[in-house]
DNA sequence: CATGAATGAGCATTCATTCAT
DNA sequence: AATGAATGAATGCTCATTCAT
């Protein structure tokens, strides 16, 4: 059945991605097998390992195509938003008015689960702290930096360290989340989140 | 009368605990073994397993132990603690001065990793939880609410949302700095954390 | 009509059976996948099992072209040697000069690996029992009666057990030198085994 | 069942290997199973792990118990043989008079097998190589030297290569045999071997 | 013809837990 | 009480072979 079009492969890569992102959402990381998934994606163990040499790897990979497109979309949002005060508002926004869920919960577990078992693996862990530096921190530092040269945030906030708590608070906030379930209010937290660090960074 | 004394079987237990707490700070949950513990505190498998009942038994007694010991020394601290803002800020001390460094990161790195993994498990996640809304939330609860009567906080603020937003950023930091490392600027973000916190529930 | 010619197919014949020399010298029969093969000889799996219904018989055929091809030309140049004493120092000489190396180790690995796990396989044994016997050892115990028949050679030595014997040398040899490398005396060796065959079958 | 004895520990490790010298006999090295071995042994998986950390140790621990049984029944029966030439004539009257039959074929293809796996990995080749040099190849080179001393040999022969040739031609023909099987003239081929090699290293 | 996608049996190794001694 | 021997389910990954395109 070789010499398939471009497009079905990366068709049959979605799939994948996609019976990997269910799986790893339910079970975890760790708990997930290949086989859990070969299952789900009704395909194959062998299947799955033309596509991805390891486990990890398609986990990376899921991981990335994710980032890629949040981050991808942000800007695009964020393209039409005036203002570093707006673009702060929308990020909150966004987490607020997320589709959480039971599938919401696993995914950030999975994702927690994962950096941790990075933090023990050399290479793996350079992998993480660069896109942490790069992506995710970066991203926050520019737009508090836009901030600082309009006059929106006190130009004496450190823009790194805030970009890097920002996140920090995110993800503190959504493990909560992931575990504790629907008794966590949620949307609350990120409101008031949202109130404490605009009052931060803001002029008074 | 029994062939060993109970200050026996407590300080075999208080063994057996820390030698767990070495041994999963170093290589995670997961990766510890019960042999590992075993070899780890010089005594045998089947010892342990008189003591508790399961490798999650263990963990969870360990934890136990050193929230019930964590707090006991905090609610004595605050004792000659004047004023919630001084609560806060020995807190916000707390975190800012422990010796950080590797072993407190496989720390907290297992932590998390637990809290993640009772998330998964009905009975587990109803322990944590608890632990969660009872020891930690409203330790931190009561100290907002002493604020608000006293004056020094707003008293509009939402004490439980406050008080869980507070452990929600501690633990995102925390589980940064745990993977990220040397390089995160640990001390810096929780000092613009505590400014953070401070300047929102601070009257204005 | 065929679609391609003879001419073509030959000629892929050989580019896989050199492939196969290669992959097979460099990792031994189980390691080599065909997948190396098809690599090796930039052509697809699917393409060598056009010419070869499995990898067994990949290397069968392979085994029996240089068989074929060693013996071709060792008939050959024994045509112009004179006499049963010259031929077997001329056996000697080409083993003792063989361009030894990396590759000819491998090349003797994979040859004995196969040899031993045809052993265990009744049709694969009946094929290899027979070039053993009818093209190996029945070469060498012409040379031996033209030898005994010359009276160059003792005349009352079994002709069928030397000829055997000769070739158990030859590999013995071989397989030590395989395996313990450029350590192992190669050249000596078979200096001396050659003085030592020549001495027990001459006459005293 | 825990703290037993050495003795019982030791007859557990000796079913074992006694278990894993069927299985690899009959089976080969690769072929071989964990779950063979466990099978013939009546044990488990697990249990064979307590003993041994990998197949491949299991299979050295073998070879090692043989080897070293051999060589100390070598030694004890040389003690009592006068001269060089005698203990090379026993040698050879063992390897002639061995139980020969599809046991021992089984058991010279696995021991050439390995010897050959070996080639491809570092660290077990030095432990074969070594093997080799002080084992087998030193053991014979002194008898050979003794034989020089005492003019039983020629005494500008090489002892080392001739020992190292000697080795080469006993496993030459012990592998020609384990392959061949039956029909090789087993004994023949020994007794030939030994004329020759003491035509050739004796005095003229 | 040629390709390479798809399959899935196969295997070494790990480890929590049990329980005989 | 304490030990550690014994178990066996569980899992990531490989690869020869097939066959749809």
């Amino acid at each position: 059945m070789p010499k398939v079009s471009e497009e079905y492969k990366e068709r049959k890569r979605e799939l994948l991605l996609e019976s990997a992102l269910q799986c790893f959402s339910e079970k975890g990381y760790y708990a997930t097998t290949i086989d859990d998934i070969a299952a789900y994606s009704k395909t194959s163990k062998g299947f799955i390992y033309n596509y991805f040499n390891s486990k990890e790897e398609l986990y990376i990979a899921l991981m990335e195509e994710r980032t890629s497109r949040t981050f991808t979309a942000l800007r695009e949002r964020f393209a039409t938003i005036e203002g570093a005060t707006g673009k702060i508002k929308e990020l909150f926004r966004m987490y607020r008015e997320a589709k959480v869920g039971l599938q919401w919960q696993g995914l950030i577990r999975v994702h927690m689960e994962f950096w941790i078992h990075s933090a023990r693996h050399e290479n793996l862990r350079d992998i993480m702290v660069s896109r942490y530096k790069y992506q995710y921190r970066d991203f926050l530092k520019e737009i508090i930096e836009e901030g600082k040269a309009s006059g929106e945030f006190e130009a004496h906030v450190d823009a790194t360290v805030i970009a890097s708590m920002f996140w920090g608070i995110i993800d503190g906030l959504s493990l909560h989340y992931s575990v504790i379930g629907d008794e966590y209010e949620y949307r609350s937290h990120f409101i008031q989140a949202e109130q404490m660090v605009l009052l931060y960074v803001g002029k008074k």
